[in-house]
DNA sequence: CGAGGGGTTGACGCCGATCAAAGCTGGTGG
DNA sequence: CCACCAGCTTTGATCGGCGTCAACCCCTCG
């Protein structure tokens, strides 16, 4: 699902490529994280130039169309993965079968982090839910990269509470009350990740959006129905939805205290 | 609620307190986290003995009754917990207003990490539930010894991987499903923190099962009682369950794949 | 003794799961 | 170009689980 063509100048997913430069996201290939315009935000921000000059094993840059997978848990290849651009979705597996989706992931988010202490396998699988492009940095690099530069490990540290802090929210938020809230929340979250302008939003298939606030599609499907015909949610062009916060948000708070 | 007599010696918790020595758990005051017992399996495991000397600020060792609160999102004296013994919840209040249990919290955890990387308040409301004791870790101590051990940075971080991924396993499995299930998932979890011979368990109050499995107690309190009929879970001794683990894990898969 | 809190049980109604069928879309092949 | 199909979304009908409200029990405490 994950091959590497020549001397890991090129990466393909799924299938898929497009040609991206790492910089004005055309260009795939090797990453080039000193001339990264995003870096600040990524996990690398606050390691000098100098950091990546003697990486033994390469970092690269990737891109990955929606249903697209980063890892899952029988991945073999360990890597931690930074996103550039999209929404990922981390998918848990319970002991007992059961499926959902326990987050969503923007820019500036890295994943596969449990693998830097001592993990031998992913613990969820990771989607690209829309178009996503993410740098792909062995696990060996980035430990090494974390020996030689502590400050690295603050940078980790963030990125786990961060995820945490979103868990919390998402046990609250979307696995919490009843279906219209749930949604109502999911929609605001989209809100949140929206790059946008006047922070419109393009909606999840409902499969995802089912998997998320934990129903299923008709359910999610009769709530949005809902919410377009009362026009808190109408479409501005094709696949791009405005969303009424200030209603979306009373709606969230409507059966608590 | 956390007030300290004399010169940091003594912690007393919601008004109630009991004589603990650190190693025996009698003695209560200043942690003696050289001799500590249990120090393998805490924040500061890996951490040289000589690692304590020059703490300024102390240490304290405290014990909690159940319903005291370690800390709220309003407390303004910043400190770091490990816990030692017992069982503490984490309640979130999400922006809407909702509460629910995030997560339960055993003896080797840490909590109040968020404090760690900037966070000026805890994010949630820390609540002993059963008796508790911890130890409490001021911030200013705590990054004191960050910054001269690096070592303690993996700990740290695998505190916030532990705690990520029992959330993970907190959406899917007490927060997915019909109530019986998630009542069972939460049975099996208590299980897991179980102390006693023969993972006995001892059942939390209604209110607090209610707010983990995002029900209301009226539907926790019957499905309790079902599982006794059926002797899946019956009485050992005056407040101590024995639990039919098998039974309990074939009612969790029952309408999964 | 009564008051109050937590747990248990019952009756009822609604939300949402389930099953089923019908639009809608893009892709494929004739 | 259209027919056809697969997959997704939508909508409807039905039914069960669970939330709600209420009564009652038990225990502790004042």
């Amino acid at each position: 699902m994950l091959c590497r063509t020549g001397s890991g100048k090129l990466l393909i997913m799924s299938g898929e490529t497009k040609k991206t430069c790492c910089t004005d996201r055309r260009w795939l290939g090797r990453a080039d994280c000193r001339r990264c315009h995003i870096r600040h935000m990524m996990l690398f921000s606050g390691l000098p130039e100098s950091a990546f000059d003697d990486t033994l094993q390469p970092i690269n840059h990737l891109l990955t169309r929606p249903g697209g997978v980063l890892f899952d848990v029988t991945e073999t290849d360990p890597a931690i993965f930074a996103i550039r651009r999209g929404l990922v979705k981390l998918q848990h597996t319970a002991t007992d079968g059961a499926q959902r989706i326990v987050r969503l992931l923007g820019p500036g988010s890295a994943i596969g982090l449990e693998l830097l202490d001592g993990a031998r396998r992913y613990r969820n699988t990771a989607i690209a839910v829309s178009e996503v492009d993410a740098c792909r940095i062995p696990l060996s690099t980035a430990r090494a990269l974390q020996s030689k530069y502590p400050v690295l490990c603050a940078q980790v540290l963030r990125q786990l509470q961060d995820q945490l802090d979103l868990s919390d929210e998402w046990i609250t938020a979307l696995s919490t009350g009843p279906a219209r809230e749930r949604v109502a929340n999911l929609l605001l979250m989209l809100v949140q990740f929206s790059t946008e302008a006047n922070n419109d939003i393009e909606l999840l298939p409902g499969e995802d959006m089912a998997a998320i606030v934990g129903t299923t599609v008709e359910t999610v499907s009769r709530v949005v129905a809902s919410l377009k015909r009362r026009q808190l949610l109408h479409k501005v062009a094709e696949g791009l939805y405005r969303v009424d916060e200030k209603a979306l948000h009373a709606i969230s708070r409507e059966d608590a205290g």
